[in-house]
DNA sequence: CCATGTGAACTACTTCACAGCC
DNA sequence: GGCTGTGAAGTAGTTCACATGG
């Protein structure tokens, strides 16, 4: 197995941080967008606020990559898009499996943004013997029996798990058997997972919990609150949206 | 005991970390699972098992709320649901809209765990004409025209955009203008929004490129990836999935 | 005794502010 | 002159470790 675990990322030459990871696809949508429109170069600035952020973070973000831009002039557009998408490994090819097709699943599996950034469903998978065959998105659903065949068959290791939270850790105990390493969540249970296996969870009803605090607070301040505090909330700069410190959140069918 | 009851959320006292709120939804479900077997108390040992997080995490994050707990026995489950329920805001009825009813907006609208905690969907917006009246998870579609009576009529303050990504801020700005003050952006778009309206998004294209860095930099570990960079990874440990301090994700139709 | 509750130490992330370079 | 890149200062979040009190 994977020994070299151990040892935490050193205080050093650390890799870049996992804040700034997670800004990285933000940063490279931007650009994108960008470079649809054919803008040869962008400042700090400008990125910064395309991409919600502020812009001293997006130079330290951009500074633990590399130079890649040009003081006094900004940053090449199509340099900065090929340097992120390297950094995320967006250059190569990610087959992706989701399995538990229901509402949910069917609906990833319809997001065209899929194919657009190195991912591709190689595969959709569901327990119900009715749907397999049936076409989803113009790919077949498979049957679960096959989950560990398809996943060897087709070099995937990233899987989507949208299927209903009692069936989401069995699912994720043979994926990870079968080789998949990094697995995204969206069954509201906590998934546990051997040492080197990524989760990411997303799910709505915490992200509508997390709303719904801010949300009373805010009601709670009109009435008596005062002075103390500038009471207009402002709990974060407009731009900067969700994205900070937190949780994700949705469901399964 | 001590001080008498204590000033939580009241006016003054800087409130409870954004990162606490953000797991205390992840508590809450693990309880609401206790709940339901009968169990009368937990320790923080078990309860921050069983929501994935470490023990002097889990208590620190409850010291906020209080002292709830009993020192040699542990924590109430039920008067900790009900503490929490009630600092989340959730003891109160939530109308939510969802607006953008394609795959995922659908998806959304037939989730179960909605209802359960609060959140009632009060009604479905598309600016389809032809999908105005069908019913989706039994509830009739409306039409964008409609948009702010509906808003006005259910006093809904949670929105939910589910719309393309071109759609997005127009809609964000109606529903704002209309008096939502709280959004869950499923739409690939950064959304600005005045001071004092919380936005929070999900993003499934950004988290699969989060969990394709990792994927990357672990098969760059087993080759013979020299010592120049330090190949590490070790990112976090295994328990510890994914909420710790990062974006979210998802897509619309 | 045992598990909570919490100061204190530590680590991660953000923001400032300005030197460095085009 | 203008904008990047980055040390340094500031802030938020986590973990430790132990006094506290049922």
């Amino acid at each position: 197995m994977a020994t070299g675990r151990t040892h935490r990322p050193a205080t050093r030459s650390r890799g870049i941080p996992e804040a700034t990871v997670a800004r990285l696809p933000l940063y490279l949508r931007a650009l994108t967008a960008l470079s649809e429109r054919s803008v040869p170069t962008v400042s700090s600035e400008e990125l910064a606020a395309a991409a919600g952020v502020n812009s001293a973070k997006l130079r330290k973000d951009f500074s633990y990559l590399g130079s890649y831009g040009t003081r006094g002039v900004g940053y090449d557009v199509e340099y900065l898009v090929y340097q992120i998408s390297r950094e995320l490994g967006l250059t190569q090819d990610w087959p992706v499996v989701i399995v538990g097709i229901g509402n949910l699943g069917a609906a990833l599996a319809n997001y065209g943004g899929f194919a657009s950034r190195g991912f591709r469903v190689a595969a959709l998978i569901d327990a119900d013997p009715a749907m397999a065959g049936k076409p989803v998105a113009g790919i077949p659903v498979q049957h679960t029996d096959d989950l560990e065949r398809i996943i060897q068959d087709n070099g995937v290791s990233i899987g989507v798990i949208a299927t209903p939270a009692g069936a989401a850790q069995p699912v994720c105990d043979r994926l990870v058997a079968a080789g998949v390493t990094s697995i995204l969540n969206f069954a509201p249970t906590v998934l546990s997972v051997p040492d080197g296996v990524d989760v990411r969870k997303v799910d709505l009803s915490i992200e509508l919990q997390i709303l719904a605090f801010h949300e009373q607070r805010k009601a709670g301040e009109e009435s008596g609150a005062d002075a103390a505090v500038p009471a207009a909330t402002a709990r974060k700069a407009s731009a900067e949206q969700g994205p900070d410190g937190d949780v994700p959140a949705v469901m399964p069918a």
